[in-house]
RNA sequence: GCCGGGGUGGCGGAACUGGUAGACGCGCCGGAUUCAAAAUCCGGUUUCUUCGGAAGUGUCGGUUCGAUUCCGACCCUCGGUACCA
């Protein structure tokens, strides 16, 4: 009687070994080639979800993998503690957000311990503790002290009712998530890093990364969006100012029919002033909100302001706009329109009557019909004076040339990406460590005050952050003279955590430093795994901070993470799984039910790691069917008795067969795995071996010799998957070293060699027949073959063989006329 | 709106460098086992078919001896869009 699978018994059992033997501590060893494998750390909401299991298992698979490659993994998990959700949930269950974010984190640490995940647990570390938090507030009064920060006033959803900020996500439809107030923009003081002072180093040193996807490298390059272009500026009528202008496409110059100005533009408030109708307008676009995604999207309106301005070459008088589309923040906030040749630009002037003048014509003299839409190709200029017929390039250049000698513009480049603004009017957060001082100023808190803790033991109720109304918490005195001042109480931006846990996994017991020498030897990151929807900000901030922290002589290298893995979602019926959607599946119940070997096997075969996973029940039992083959197949094989040795030279041809099928799988799943990353697929090749085993049926000595050997591959094969039941079967299979020590299997390359080969015949493309050849016969010989092949002849019969395309070792395609 | 993905049997997916479309799994159908069922095992399973074949990878067109793969246009869908993380 063979022992029956019983996931909760063995899955324990390895576990329990693993911790005693501490198996995923991570020690510096400098004689072992260092792996560190790191999945983007979880929001502690409360339970795990179907993503965290995904990206997890992803992680563990290529640490085990890496680890049986003979490398010196560090594999870490953390929490990434701060977050509106606490504030929420703090309102809603009138429990501090600190005590629910400990439980969450106690919960949820114990829900992957159950998965099997190999992490170095003794890293552990959670962004909203002092010990870590103190080390970003101490990074940041250095950036301070550089120059790399500082404050302006920038717009923020306002609800007038509750009296509080509100996130993007908290706006629906312009109105209070809560209340359904219409929300309005405010403009407050509010600090920003200079991001943009390493806007070229964050794009050019995207070359460098080889190992990220294509994607999302020109996803960051788009949202840099460096571009070259000019500032010109145009004179204002009867006064001495000017009003300047962004523009990639000078070559447009001579067809400026308007101006066009932000509505928060100076230039908009002072015309507002004298003109009832502007002001309405400009009271209109501040109930906007302050998405891109909702400017972009919304009707397209202007007013004019009144003002002429004066074009800098011909000195003719064009209007002055204000509209609802031109950013304040993007370039001047104020742009020159040309109609003929910007779509946008055409809408707007057909809408409000204003000329469209042709001044670009197509290079290659076709027709151009300005009646439907705007002509916005580079081509070759006309109605432009003096530049008449000049082609972008060269008209760029003369009139860039023109305005600088006349002093009216001037070439620059400009980027799509902003300064970040990294205050948040919230509680849950890291303090930032600025003092006010009405004297001098802004004064950041001395090192040896650090950290600025936050107080934990507090009541949300909605109204705004309760550090603001705690005397206890702002009152202070100025670290330079002394006096009376007023602490900020506004927090970091939550991706202020997550811009350098990665580098703090690597040193996370040193109080006295941010980062020590064990930076330097684990960094960068070899393989950072997390979900498609931070293709940019977090990913773009971290790499930011990895930069910020190498010019202040914390880190050695340019850039965080090697290779990037972006996983796709976990979706059911074809949606995202969410809690507001009620079709989120409980993991928890999945291991329960099935084990954590199921579990991972499931996410690791229904989908490659980069698309997104269709949830299913059913398939969950198939891999659970799968394991207890895998389990009742080495029970049975074991159980007949010893195993003799394998005498490679003796087998017979279905033996040989079979071996060959072993190494080929071998050689697929080590470059699936180790290079594809594509665990599906690695799966079904283990799969596919399992059932040659089982079709096998050879119960001679060498059969079960070789059975063997395609047993230990399978469950060595399979141990990063399922770590659980591999750890078990090795045991069975007669080894005493746990598999998790072992070294991942070599191909026998003696084993791949076959002397025939099949080829497909096609006749005009379609398949026709299949011959078997020796697999080192000539094309010629194949050609003459193929040709001979009845059932190729049924299709030649009495037609001219035009042509005849052999590629070797896969097929034959016979070109035939008529 | 803009930027970046995706679309292949009843379903999840495979086809890696332009070369057998549908591996592997699920489901379904048939059989074995069983008093019966569940579980398990074996076989079949893209559609149409005059059984010769023909059609077929979101739609339309192109390049090629050959296209899921490359090019152009379009449709649908998902992620991001700077205060969700």
């Amino acid at each position: 009687m063979t022992q029956e699978y019983n996931p909760a018994e063995i899955e324990t059992a390895a576990q329990q070994w693993w911790h005693e033997q501490q198996t995923f501590r991570a020690v510096e060893d400098s004689t072992k080639e260092k792996y560190y494998c790191l999945a983007m750390f979880p929001y502690p909401s409360g339970q795990l979800h179907m993503g965290h299991v995904r990206n997890y298992t992803i992680g563990d698979v290529i640490s085990r993998y890496q680890r049986m490659q003979g490398k010196n993994v560090l594999q870490p998990m953390g929490w990434d503690a701060f977050g509106l959700p606490a504030e929420n949930a703090a309102i809603k269950h009138k429990v501090p957000p600190a005590k629910w974010t400990y439980q969450n984190i106690d919960y949820m640490r114990d829900q992957l311990k159950r998965l099997g995940l190999g992490y170095d647990w003794k890293r552990e570390l959670a962004t909203c503790t002092p010990q870590y938090y103190r080390w970003e507030q101490w990074l940041f009064t250095r950036l301070f002290k550089k120059g790399l920060v500082y404050k302006k006033t920038a717009a923020v959803n306002w609800c007038p009712v509750d009296e509080t900020v509100l996130a993007n996500e908290q706006v629906i439809n312009g109105c209070c998530w809560r209340c359904d107030t219409e929300v309005e923009k405010r403009e407050i003081p509010q600090w920003f890093m200079k991001i943009t002072d390493y806007a070229d180093q964050l794009l050019d040193d995207l070359d460098q990364l080889d190992g990220w996807p294509e994607q999302v490298k020109t996803m960051q390059a788009n949202w840099i969006g460096r571009s070259e272009g000019l500032e010109i500026k145009f004179g204002l009528a009867d006064s001495d100012l000017t009003l300047d202008v962004y523009t990639t496409r000078p070559d447009t110059l001579m067809g400026v029919s308007y101006l066009a100005v932000a509505a928060e533009h100076p230039l908009a408030l002072k015309a507002a002033e004298s003109n009832t109708e502007l002001q309405s307008f400009i009271d209109e676009c501040r109930k906007m909100e302050t998405s891109e995604e909702a400017m972009e999207t919304a009707e397209k309106k202007g007013v004019a302001t009144g003002v002429m301005a004066i074009h800098p070459i011909t000195g003719e008088q064009v209007p002055v706009w204000v509209a609802n589309f031109v950013l304040m923040t993007y370039g001047t906030g104020a742009v020159m329109s040309v109609p003929a040749h910007d779509q946008r630009d055409y809408e707007f002037a057909k809408k409000y009557n204003l000329p469209i003048n042709q001044v670009i014509e197509p290079n290659d003299k076709s027709e151009c019909d300005l009646s439907k839409a705007a002509f916005t190709v580079k081509g070759k200029l006309l109605n432009s004076q003096q530049f008449d017929g000049l082609n972008f390039d060269n008209a760029f250049s003369a009139i860039a040339d023109f305005l600088e000698q006349e002093n009216k513009g001037e070439r620059q480049v400009n980027y799509r990406l902003r300064d970040w603004g990294i205050s948040r009017q919230r509680y849950w957060g890291t303090p930032i460590p600025i003092i006010n001082c009405p004297d001098c100023g802004a004064v950041p808190v001395p090192e040896a005050d650090l950290p600025v803790q936050l107080p934990e033991d507090v009541i949300i109720d909605g109204s705004g952050s309760p550090i603001k109304s705690m005397p206890e918490f702002y009152q202070c005195a100025c670290p330079e003279c002394g006096k009376d001042s007023i602490r900020e109480t506004d927090t970091f931006d939550t991706f202020f955590e997550s811009s350098w846990y990665y580098a703090r996994f690597t040193c996370p017991d040193n109080e006295e430093a941010m980062l020590d020498e064990r930076a330097d030897h684990w960094l960068p990151v070899d393989q950072y795994i997390g979900g498609i929807e931070h293709a940019v900000l977090h990913l773009l901030y971290a790499r930011f901070f990895h930069k910020l922290m190498r010019d202040e002589g914390l880190v050695s290298g340019d850039e965080p993470f090697k290779n990037l893995l972006t996983q796709g979602m976990v979706l059911k019926d074809g949606v995202k799984m969410s809690k507001s959607k009620g079709n989120t599946v409980d993991p928890q119940a999945l291991i329960d039910q099935y084990g954590a070997d199921t579990a991972r096997l499931f996410t690791m075969f229904a989908a490659p790691p980069e698309q997104s996973l269709e949830w299913s029940d059913k398939a969950v039992e198939g891999s659970s069917r799968f394991l207890k083959r895998l389990w009742k197949t080495v029970q049975d094989h074991v159980v007949v008795g010893e195993i003799a040795e394998l005498e490679i030279d003796s087998l017979n041809d279905n033996l040989k067969t079979l071996r060959r099928q072993i190494h080929q799988t071998v050689e697929k799943v080590s470059d699936d795995i180790g290079r594809r990353h594509t665990f599906n697929t690695a799966i079904a090749a283990i799969m596919e071996l399992m059932n040659a085993v089982t079709k096998a049926k050879d119960d001679s000595e060498q059969g079960r010799a070789v059975v063997q050997e395609a047993l230990e591959v399978a469950v060595l094969m399979l141990s990063p998957i399922t770590p659980h039941i591999s750890h078990k079967l090795w045991q069975v299979l007669g080894h005493d070293e746990a598999v998790v020590n072992v070294a991942w299997p070599k191909v026998d390359p003696s084993a791949l060699v076959q002397d025939k080969v099949e080829l497909m015949v096609q006749v005009n493309g379609k398949l026709r027949s299949k011959i078997s050849v020796a697999a080192d016969m000539s094309k010629e010989d194949i050609e003459a073959h193929a040709l001979a092949d009845e059932g190729v002849q049924k299709f030649t019969e009495g037609k001219e063989v035009r042509k005849v395309i052999v590629v070797p070792g896969r097929l034959i395609n016979i070109v035939v006329a008529g």
